[in-house]
DNA sequence: CCAAAAGTGTTTAGTTTACACCCATGC
DNA sequence: GCATGGGTGTAAACTAAACACTTTTGG
């Protein structure tokens, strides 16, 4: 975590390091437990919760900078990361949004033409993260982090909401062309955990024996000689799957039909 | 067409009514003669051909801006125009990209920090428009136009071939999903109109029998009564689209399969 | 031996594709 | 009457969907 002089020096001189009013907004998706999760943060100065992001340098491409944004605050890279839309119809984020949200002390101490009390535009990117890999970092823009059900979420700080909901509906329209899902699963996962995750994801019932025909076909899914041993029930065997054809599929556009 | 102390005052004062440093850039579609074309307009500043575009209001939405500035460039409005993506990965357009395009003079006319010379972020919209009815207005930043068929583009400024480019895949996959075809269309036309126009899009062969059969399931498309006159040859019906199914379509995911 | 979860193929229904002949028009 | 393009239906192939019983394991 940065020191106190840091955080200043980022509010005084930060216009001159970061693309102005302009930031990135990520919806990392998680799962865990059966659950799609959606990672949340807590902003301090505004003292509500939202989605992390970050801003862009004025020397790095967008896609830098979402990687390293991403890695910032879990740890992770090589990441299934999307750019699915920018917001910026948000009346509150229009001029004087800080009213809303800033109490005074902060505008004091910014000034009140500050860089960072500007109009924002945010780029919504999402992530497929598995859930165990995750090592949070906060700074001092996010100081606690939680991971929550999308299915039951609290009311967030801006727009946070509607780009969740615009990244669920692009990630499960996705998911149907390429086989992203993998990314939220360990390496090696068996058949049932596969299933249940893209019964999850998608929000309905799969069949459990049409479910890997397709995935099976593109040559992906492969099936390995060990299995896993669950309690006291049959143990199913475990699966990985092939790198080469899942590149290859994600630079197609099939259509996977479950 | 604005005045030239219009333009001296954009240039110093635009910062005070603009959102800095992102722009929109619109590719327009058009269908004349059989084949998808993309309007372009010459940039007189930096003497080179790319896509009409435009700022951002401060106290304007996103989508508020798209509208707006499709509007100025061709009088439309009740358009389809839909965010594809945001651009921020060329090397060119981040810092000192106006050294590669600006004659020196714009230099120093315009003050080496002026607000119209820093990197820029760019939100591509793609529009379907009726050829025929686009009236095309220059101004300063675009004093030509021209309409280019997509298989056939010049350079263009910028990374914006690869905007065009994406714009097209976009647009390739949702019209599977959507029947946005018809906007670019005049209101009433017949089925070997919409058939070529298909296939011009798509750019491939679609049987012609079994074309119109999810349109008609989908109870999107209505025969009327009246037929063309096409010269020497038979007379085929026109057909017009019911513009309650239409939108009902437009807000599903119905998978058109043609 | 019982409860709980894994594993496996076949049949049916639906959807997509392929395909060819007759009709209308103007010259 | 002929050349050109418009209009129409059916059969075959394929794909998706529905479905139930047997196996393994630990307690």
């Amino acid at each position: 975590m940065q020191s106190e002089a840091e955080l200043i020096d980022f509010i005084k001189n930060g216009y001159k390091t970061y693309f102005p009013q302009v930031t990135i907004d990520c919806v990392i998706f998680g799962y865990h437990d059966q659950q799609l999760k959606v990672l949340l943060a807590r902003y301090p100065w505004i003292n509500g919760w939202g989605l992390p992001g970050g801003f862009i340098k004025i020397e790095e491409t967008l896609s830098q900078a979402s990687v390293r944004i991403l890695k910032e605050r879990t740890s992770l890279d090589d990441i299934f990361l999307q750019q699915f839309h920018t917001f910026g119809d948000d009346e509150d984020r229009l001029a004087h949004w800080h009213l809303k949200y800033f109490p005074h002390d902060y505008k004091e101490m910014f000034g009140a033409d500050n860089w960072l009390l500007k109009r924002t535009i945010s780029i919504g990117y999402y992530a497929l993260v598995e859930f165990s890999k995750v090592e949070l970092t906060p700074d001092f823009f996010h100081d606690e982090f939680e991971w929550h059900n999308v299915t039951d979420l609290p009311e967030l700080l801006f727009d946070h909401n509607e780009i969740i909901e615009k990244a669920l509906a692009t990630m499960r329209v996705q998911i149907y062309h390429q086989p992203i899902g993998y990314k939220l699963l360990a390496d090696k996962f068996t058949l049932p955990e596969i299933h249940m995750l893209y019964e999850t994801i998608l929000n309905k019932k799969l069949d459990r024996r049409n479910f890997p025909n397709k995935l099976m076909a593109l040559g992906i899914l492969v099936k390995l000689e060990e299995k896993r041993k669950i309690g006291q029930h049959r143990a199913p065997f475990l699966y990985e799957f092939n790198k080469e054809k899942y590149e290859e599929a994600l630079k197609k556009d099939v259509v996977i039909v479950f």
